[in-house]
DNA sequence: GCCAAATTCGAACGGCCGTAAGACTTCCCC
DNA sequence: GGGGAAGTCTTACGGCCGTTCGAATTTGGC
């Protein structure tokens, strides 16, 4: 990506701190930030350790200083952001548990699901580009990283089973099966998808409305649950 | 990927030809097939020219003798895969329109589009690695692909135009956002997605029967498109 | 204000990459 | 069977990559 301008090559004002706060000009959370953005625009392998560190303006060796690699500083950016996007969903799918006296309906189910990712989606969230990172990462990243998406699927299963309970009529691999087609619905929105969405609708399609793209997806993935 | 192996390093018996007929031992058509097959099984930037060629069995310089570049060569297995899953596509749809007086139901449009990828992806279909490759080329891909992917949009006005005429009771929005959905549940039928399901499931799912998986599929996308 | 630890810095190393040059061999047409 | 084109081979070039080293600098506790 070495030829390419990228607007602010400085990151002047992080919204993200490493571990506490009053870190935001500490070099760590630099380099955390600008390695984010630039792997969510670019992809991990076309960006390397020289540009991530001119981009946040720090010194060439500060990545293996403060990660270790290259490639733990993608794992981490990958863990952080898993497990802060797992914890809005698990609260989410906590609340419509206590709700319902223990068994939600579906459509609570993939609310919880597919409300916190849509949130970051919004062109003002601050987790707008963590959601291109975590997407991209899932298809793209280090062995790692793929093994450890499909290893631990502990989270995936609070789900998995809330939809078992919801729907005991159906066969069980029928409900496994269309989570994964959710799933699939949910990791195609990436920014590329979306302009090619807007070229084939000729602008009548906008992603910027969150709140419409989710009710929209929401409706026809309960819909798929309820065939 | 270097010190990785593969099963068969030499191609000795590949299933598709260049041009014609009488060239599986062409130089050209190994390195197409062999090139193919590293690309889908481990991604475009993590196999260089010299593992293409060793797996091959033929020379360093074959690629770019060819080819052209490596580049060139990537963008043309995507064009001629490209081409080859359109005309079955166009075909089907086509087959559906006559069948219904120019004015197919939902449900075969949708399976004009969705049958002849998930045919593909059989365990014994000649094109099972192609698809794959298709996939990781549409995420993965240079900016060329990338390009064209977002600006081709014929073979896929084809499929929004006869739903929109399936369908005049819903926005033309609508449609577009649904046949969206639809194609992001098809793309995650990668290899990684079917494990990480598997291991999910525990063994309950199986994509090797497509039949069942195809059904599946159409019946939840049938179903959102009537939500 | 001192000292040790932590951090930042400039510079370079070894390695793999895509590509090209040039010699050599094979093929095919006349 | 001679000659030119097409294809194959060896070799290496220039470049970017991730990482590391040792020196310089900053930081924080006393």
């Amino acid at each position: 990506m070495s030829p390419k301008s990228d607007g602010a090559t400085v990151i002047t004002a992080p919204e993200t701190d490493v571990e506490g706060v009053d870190n935001e000009a500490v070099t760590k959370n630099l380099v955390f930030v600008a390695a984010e953005r630039l792997f969510a625009l670019h992809g991990f392998q076309n960006v390397s350790v020289r540009d991530i560190t001119a981009a946040a303006g720090v010194n060439l060796a500060s990545v293996n200083y403060h990660f270790g690699s290259k490639d733990a500083l993608l794992y981490e950016i990958f863990r952080r952001r898993t497990v802060e996007l797992n914890r809005e969903r698990a609260k989410k799918l906590h609340e419509a548990t206590d709700r319902h006296a223990g068994n939600p309906p579906v459509r609570e189910i993939l609310a919880a699901l597919l409300t916190p990712p849509l949130k970051w989606l919004a062109p003002d969230h601050e987790r707008r580009i963590s959601l291109q990172f975590l997407i991209r990462a899932r298809s793209e990243g280090t062995d790692e990283i793929r093994k450890v998406l499909q290893t631990d699927v502990t989270h995936l299963r609070r789900f998995s089973d809330a939809l078992l309970k919801a729907r005991p009529d159906l066969p069980s691999e029928e409900i496994y099966w269309r989570l994964h087609f959710t799933l699939g619905m949910l990791h195609n929105n990436r920014f590329a998808e979306f302009d090619r969405l807007n070229v084939l609708s000729e602008g009548a399609t906008s992603e910027a409305d969150v709140e419409a793209l989710l009710g929209r997806m929401l409706a026809f993935a309960e819909a798929g649950f309820s065939a």
